[in-house]
DNA sequence: AGCGGTCTGTGCGCTCTCGCACTTTCAAAA
DNA sequence: TTTTGAAAGTGCGAGAGCGCACAGACCGCT
């Protein structure tokens, strides 16, 4: 119930954690905290979003659904990030849907607190566009990757995202539903997986995948991953001191 | 020389000619009209920018190049977009190349010009966030498509969003081009290439390709170009009556 | 006319991924 | 303990796309 924990919460959150504090102040008393469960959409692919949502230990995919029922990760977001930028970008709603990949918390913020205060021209819209612009970053290097790379090293990649936002080095995530994510077959991934166990990069029974090996997953993918990192640190880093965590501490 | 033939060249872009006039007077002083040539790179991967261009007659990519020399279009605009969001989104730079595809004109504005109006809060601003979604957009759906379809549906949408931006039914471009372009083999494109002209949709002859059958070519690709253009109208339609010209009207 | 460079056509073996069908393994519920 | 359903393993044929090598076609230039 209090405000206090409840900006403790806040402050989980990378992007919120980086606003001075008339800011966030002024959002203080709007935040509420949100538990998001696995499978739970946050909004669907047209639909029109009435809250802009920060994760601090919850992780959300951003899936696109074909027509003919294909799906396909276009991005991720974590405590890094957030969910719903088609409110402040000025669109409503997107073509994607957003889908929680991990259960977990997330502080939301009503979309006229959001755009109020967005409007003011502070550090905060200054944050959210660059979070906008790193998260095109990312968009990006999937539409290359999917492209040019093979499904072991895109498993590789985004193993590395995932496991950057979580606190442990389990990953609660069965074979199909990565495959969902990755957009190929499910038997691939079984592969792939195996493959990367095999070289004692992870392990995996029945939905558990334990990262063993970080610095070796991080030499066998591509270069994708590091390359949104380290877009990620040049546009939000000198805001966000210390946002490298894991990857920096291995 | 004369400001007025620089004003009616920067009507021919549709997010400026969407401008109101207070608007558009405040910025037409710093109009230059620049002659974009074929293979003319805008912005490098990592290079700052410091000025805005807003096509008109030109049409530009966006081009990822790999570490091992690959290459893939994550986006095009030509004269209904702009080219250099970094600017005002924060960034400075980005992680692809702008090149120009098809020599034309654009209409350029420095940093300093775009990032004042920017932050005035009007309507420009809104036109440039709402645009920067429905590139994003076009970005998630180059992912998916990368993903999902195959050359032949590939080269369609490809062809289709090139073409909207061209007064005429000819494109400049060889089909070594268009395999970096699509991220594919060139022999890929000979042989999607020879797939289309043998039904009709097109026909080409060293470096010419000429659409012949529009809708068919919507009919013989994938969902994603309808997608991307549908959006662009929810988007940004509202400010620009009629931008949908060619689209339409066949 | 002839030359040279660019663009396009073609063949071949190979790899990756797919689609489908089926089996095995495991964990939690009954 | 038994049952049951989800998760993961396996096999196989088909197809798309790749890498490479080379041949032909066309254009501009001298």
């Amino acid at each position: 119930m209090s405000s206090i924990s409840t900006s403790n919460e806040a402050m989980k959150n990378h992007l919120l954690a980086a606003l001075p504090g008339a800011e966030f102040g002024r959002l203080e008393s709007n935040f509420e905290v949100a538990k998001l469960t696995l499978g739970q959409v946050i909004y669907e692919a047209g639909e029109k979003l009435n809250s802009v949502y920060f994760p601090t230990t919850a992780i959300v995919s951003l899936l696109y659904i074909m027509q003919n029922g294909g799906t396909a990760e276009i991005g991720i977001a974590g405590n890094n990030g957030l969910i719903g930028l088609a409110i402040f970008m000025g669109g409503d709603t997107m073509t994607h849907r957003a889908v929680v990949q991990s259960s977990g918390i997330a502080v939301r913020l009503k979309a006229r607190a959001v755009q109020d205060e967005f409007e003011r021209g502070g550090l905060f819209q200054k944050l959210l566009l660059r979070y906008t612009q790193s998260l095109m970053t990312q968009i990006s290097q999937t539409a290359v990757c999917n492209r040019l790379h093979s499904i072991d090293q895109q498993l590789c990649r985004w193993l590395l995202i995932n496991h950057d936002q979580l606190q442990s080095d389990k990953l609660i995530m069965t074979q199909d539903l990565i495959a969902n994510m990755l957009g190929v077959r499910r038997e691939g991934v079984t592969l792939a997986a195996r493959r990367l166990q095999e070289r004692g990069l992870i392990s995996y029974v029945r939905g558990t995948i334990t990262v063993l090996d970080r610095k070796g997953l991080e030499a066998s993918g591509c270069e994708c991953y590091q390359v949104v990192m380290d877009e990620y640190d040049r546009l939000l880093g000198t805001y966000i001191p210390n946002n490298t965590g894991k990857r920096k501490a291995s």
